[in-house]
DNA sequence: ATTGAAAAGAGGTACTA
DNA sequence: TAGTACCTCTTTTCAAT
């Protein structure tokens, strides 16, 4: 499937805000409502689009603090790396997981209520799994910018 | 306003699949329809939901490259502070952006579509910028959970 | 805050060109 | 592939509790 201008535009639009209705949609776009609904049918069932979700305010759910952790391994074969991403993706503090290059392993993003659910993180699920080696995590002071939108 | 225990099932509900009708939501929380628009209403209202945005499939629409970058500031005034901040959030391949606590003063996470697209950011809108110090830049090579959804 | 019901609006389908 | 008409479902509003 290729993507034409439209297409793009239409991505661009529900990326930043998904309740656009396909009519309000077809007015900016200059085409008719069944074309847009065609269009965005296709978009979801083709998998360009995941999901629609609900953004929260961190800190009004008291979600307050973030933090990032680099994880390093024991070792390195597929069986050890495919055992740590299973069983780092099952906590649900743990938003990001993404192997990296370079130095460290792992890079995670953390959101927990505060740093005493961090260190009940660390120390009972984290620190515990077999693979890990070390755990290196930087805090987060303050948020300057949270987007879920690609630059397309 | 206090949050009782239904409007957190409606929280995380929505915070999974935001295309769930009223009528579903007040199906599995045993309450009427108006009740539910009522309280998604106010979540909405107060702040809570502070979007429903569409979640696209990074591979698919080719954005390739997700890369952390740890900066370094020249100076850390309130003023050089802030100017960098403004001016980095301006950035659409800079996704989410957080000052730390630690070694290092920023940490982006930003979205290119290759290689070739990141070192162009880098070298003439982010190593540009005239409080930067220095970038140390990890890429990343799998992604292995990416979620918007807060553990509520 | 919650309800039930009515009105308004949006989504979805079938057929047309 | 896009447009029109039609039907269905959902959202929204309202009076009342």
């Amino acid at each position: 499937m290729n993507l034409d201008e439209t297409d793009l535009k239409l991505l661009r639009l529900l990326q930043v805000d998904a309740t656009i209705s396909n009519k309000e949609l077809a007015h900016r776009l200059h085409k008719s409502i069944a074309a847009i609904h065609e269009r965005v049918k296709k978009l979801k069932a083709k998998g360009y689009i995941k999901k629609v979700v609900a953004i929260l305010d961190r800190q009004k759910i008291g979600m307050g603090l973030i933090s990032f952790s680099q994880v390093f391994l024991k070792a390195h074969t597929a069986e050890v790396l495919n055992q740590f991403e299973h069983d780092v993706a099952k906590f649900p503090e743990v938003m990001e997981c993404y192997q990296m290059a370079g130095s460290y392993d792992f890079m995670l993003r953390i959101a927990t209520k505060d740093m005493e659910a961090y260190h009940e993180f660390l120390r009972h699920k984290l620190a515990v799994l077999p693979q890990v080696n070390t755990v290196q995590t930087y805090f987060v002071l303050s948020e300057t910018k949270s987007e879920t939108l690609y630059p397309i």
